[in-house]
DNA sequence: GCCACTTATGCCGATGACCGAACAATGGAT
DNA sequence: ATCCATTGTTCGGTCATCGGCATAAGTGGC
């Protein structure tokens, strides 16, 4: 037996923190299961407990089935009370979910918006459609605890302002917490919209995945990294920027100047452009998709070699990073038989064995609101925090 | 001012592993630096260095000068008790060093030995290279707390065996940790010896840098990568696997089958290989650099277009991950002018300006003990871990 | 239906980690 | 010589946490 109250041995002792953590993963939902992964007295779990009820953290249900005892009282986050906001900024779009905070999506809404209409417009915009969806769902503006935006640019996430967006003009550090602050008196999360995919891919279809690479096919290339279950945002914050890699043996000229960059040889704009090269109809990626959904062959053609040429690029990745995921997402996911058929081609021709002996390269699972769905997983993750949880308990 | 024994709000409370990790950084020299740094009181400092000497890990020295009041005792780790091995196995050599907790080196020895002579041989050896340099730097072999090892190849870093390794024949799943144990009844950590180099580069040259790509220019072509100041391993522990990915408009075919690797562009053998392609004497990559440093044009050409080969390639990785420095190694960095020139020429041409205004491409600082030093660092990292030493001052 | 048994939670005194204040030590400043 | 600034130690008090016991609330056998 451990000698009590020892830091120094396999410390117990958990802050409120780490137990509504506990509770809100939904690993355990009685103060019993709580004693036991905790380790802690079972007094003291109560105490904790207690005090999430008293704070309104918590919820305890009704009775759980008994198991040849005393039936435990089940516990769970007070869902009705806090609810947060996930925001999908696109070059054309804007999508926003309210989800509660144990993950349920309680209502989205969609509508075209230009990214280059100046985040002015654009967040009052989100704004309104945030306080439209509190009210369609009959909850408090102040149940609301915290917004996660994506961007379809750079983003230093620390203060959450754009840095030199390509297709943002307006944006360049604009401080959108700050707009929201003012707003809705709660943290604003901002970050790359490839990079808030990757996060809600990963909590949400593949949470035994540590290192999740999140491919996203449009317009543009890019891709969201999960290291170790957490972010990886590189120094800058503009890591996953894989649109511009060269690929073998082409030579597409491409925007930036060079020669031969992924984008302009797999991206859907540079195959919409080749497409009417070739007399067909295509303005965009989804017109691709399109095509190929209608079984035209020379897009079909061109999507399995862009595939290739994806496929070829993450096999270097790959050999690098050595995830145990891929998933491609993104508009040419929705074609996702020939755009894979490519990729894995490529990746597991060039790619080390070992690297490639585990790895899974799958579709998105998650459908049109990946994106706002991860900004609210991001949103959800702060307020949710240790460190946010026991500040409200103490204070 | 916040309630006392609060755990909940700016909670102070630091274990006594933590504590010894603050002394061992050297951020903090004194009881009274630990107290303001943790916010602890000073009475429960004195209280955990108390225990950390009682247990021999930390020594009490002279006293400090005055700042106008009570000279402070000045602590530091007592690396008179406390030592550790860095084990570098290279292809054809075996290089250790002997290296107090404090991260001097007391001593180092090289020589060569041929990895494929096996596990049984090699490890022996190595321990014979241990118990001499112990009794060299006339330290009880009881100061020996673990043991760091850097192969050339791929490692299960949690179990410490080699997977597959190609050059290591006989050493697949071979468990070198239960070796040391049996014979110094201390943990052994192992690891590829790129990615040791990559640690032990950014803890002495680049304290600062956080994201650090090291890449070892030898015989092959490796990559060790840091990622927020910890190594990353990957999936299956073969991350920064470079030296097969393709380069492009280039079709040197590689020993792996396909063609255009960047080890068959630019590794050590293969440019010497070429070099005898032109008729000259040239066997490995040591040869090249003789070559280069005596003016040779030919050898000077090539190395420079290997650079701009590994700069191609790390113009990708740079997109994808977004470090903050590149540090090149091996033996091919002695002709770092050249090389750093095409590997600057080709980062700088096809990175994106935001991964690359901050970026910084430098020459290895750390000299031929790169590897040990790195694999002793790794050891000394687990030595003071504060789970360790927790358990220590516990038990 | 009653009772033994099992499991969950609440209550309470005991323990000990940590704190803060007072005190001792030690050298510089005046 | 005296005062001051700073460091470290001692000691009593507080509070978080523990373990044990009482209570609650079910199941299953008889």
């Amino acid at each position: 037996m451990s000698s009590p109250s020892d830091r120094n041995s396999a410390a117990a002792s958990h802050s409120p923190g780490e137990v509504l953590a506990l509770i809100g993963s939904g690993a355990v939902t009685t103060r019993a299961d709580i004693a036991r992964v905790t380790k802690m007295a079972r007094s003291t779990v109560s105490q904790r407990v207690d005090a999430l009820i008293a704070h309104g953290l918590v919820d305890e249900d009704a009775d759980g089935g008994s198991t040849g005892g005393r039936p435990p009282r089940r516990l769970a986050l007070r869902t009705r009370e806090h609810a947060v906001a996930g925001v999908d900024l696109g070059a054309s779009h804007c999508r926003v979910a309210l989800m509660d905070i144990g993950g349920t999506t309680l209502a989205a809404h969609e509508e075209p918006l230009s990214i280059g209409d100046g985040p002015d417009s654009v967040l009052r915009h989100v704004e309104r459609t945030v306080r439209a969806l509190l009210k369609e769902t009959q909850r408090e503006p102040g149940t609301l605890r915290s917004i996660g935006v994506g961007v379809p640019g750079p983003v230093e996430f620390s203060t959450g302002r754009p840095v030199d967006p390509p297709i943002m003009p307006g944006w360049h550090q604009y401080p959108i917490p700050e707009f929201f602050a003012s707003r809705f008196g709660v943290r604003a999360l901002v970050d790359n919209d490839v990079n808030v995919m990757a996060l809600g891919e990963q909590r949400r279809a593949f949470p035994d995945c540590r290192y999740l690479l999140y491919i996203k096919v449009g317009t543009g290339i890019g891709c969201g990294i999960v290291a170790d279950g957490r972010l990886h945002r590189g120094a800058q914050g503009c890591a996953g920027d894989i649109g511009h890699i060269r690929v073998a043996d082409l030579d597409d000229p491409c925007r930036c100047g060079n020669a031969g960059c992924l984008e302009a040889v797999a991206g859907g704009a540079s195959l919409a452009a080749k497409l009417v090269g070739l007399g067909l109809d295509a303005a965009s990626g989804s017109d691709v998709v399109r095509l190929v959904q209608s079984g035209n062959r020379d897009a079909v053609r061109m999507v399995r070699e862009a595939g290739r040429a994806v496929g070829e690029v993450l096999a270097g990745l790959v050999n690098f990073f050595n995830p145990d995921t891929v998933v491609m997402g993104g508009a040419l996911a929705a074609v996702h038989d020939q755009l894979l058929a490519g990729v894995r081609e490529a990746v597991y021709r060039r790619s080390h064995p070992l690297a490639t002996q585990l790895l899974r390269i799958e579709p998105s699972r998650t459908g049109e609101n990946a994106a706002a769905v991860g900004a609210g997983i991001l949103a959800i993750e702060h307020a949710l925090s240790p460190e946010q949880v026991n500040r409200l308990v103490a204070g």
